[in-house]
DNA sequence: AAAATATGTTACATAAAGTAACTAACTAAA
DNA sequence: TTTAGTTAGTTACTTTATGTAACATATTTT
């Protein structure tokens, strides 16, 4: 008896945004086409755990992966247009933050 | 030597909305107070989880619970007006599900 | 007193995330 | 030609979060 249910796209969407790091990984890639390593320092994500969402991601069609063989071997992750399609919604995210997030707390 | 940091409103934001559930609770709720077994039923979540992210919601200041002393008693919970203004989030992401999802599949 | 209703909570199983050490492929230096 | 350095991961293991189902509490109706 569930008449009322939450339109399934806008469920698929959170879904993906509600991922632990996913949505600041895609909020970080809208700077530029990034490395592995750059990556993890700045978001402050493990290997294991990155490597494991930028799979996704590029499943999804959000990200692509592009090899570059020089060396040592170069590895680049750059949103596809389906991934900076979502600046808006980082935008109105980062918006928000600035009006309702209190004082930027010491980071351990 | 992390020069580079992503902006820790943001951060925190996005810890807001990149918990599981908290993103359909928040959005639900966006189409007025609602009660718990409500709640519930529409989202699919459990009522212990429910329960906790309520509660944490709460304590965030994004929502507020209402008692009722009725019989049976009735608990409304509604967005506050720090919840309210994550509606042009919500509906960014809305509006890009519309766009980029695919076909709404069969929910089990 | 028993059953019904609403809002949770407790106890336990399963899944996801965190951590740290390791691997592969390559190059440059000793 | 071993040794060490670099990048991009992976493996094994621990800790935390989530899912599930039964139970608790308060109140009212039968």
């Amino acid at each position: 008896m569930d008449t009322s249910v939450i339109c399934p796209r806008f469920e698929a969407a959170i879904s993906i945004l509600s991922q632990r790091w996913t949505g600041l990984i895609i909020y970080q890639l809208l700077s530029g086409p990034q490395r592995f390593s750059q990556l993890t320092e700045v978001i402050g994500i493990s290997g294991r755990l990155l490597s494991e969402r930028l799979k996704n991601l590029e499943a999804q069609g959000l990200v692509s992966r592009t090899v570059y063989p020089e060396t040592p071997v170069r590895i680049e992750y750059e949103l596809t247009e389906k991934g900076r399609s979502l600046k808006p919604v980082m935008d109105e995210i980062q918006s928000w933050s600035q009006e309702w997030i209190e004082a930027p707390v010491q980071p351990n």
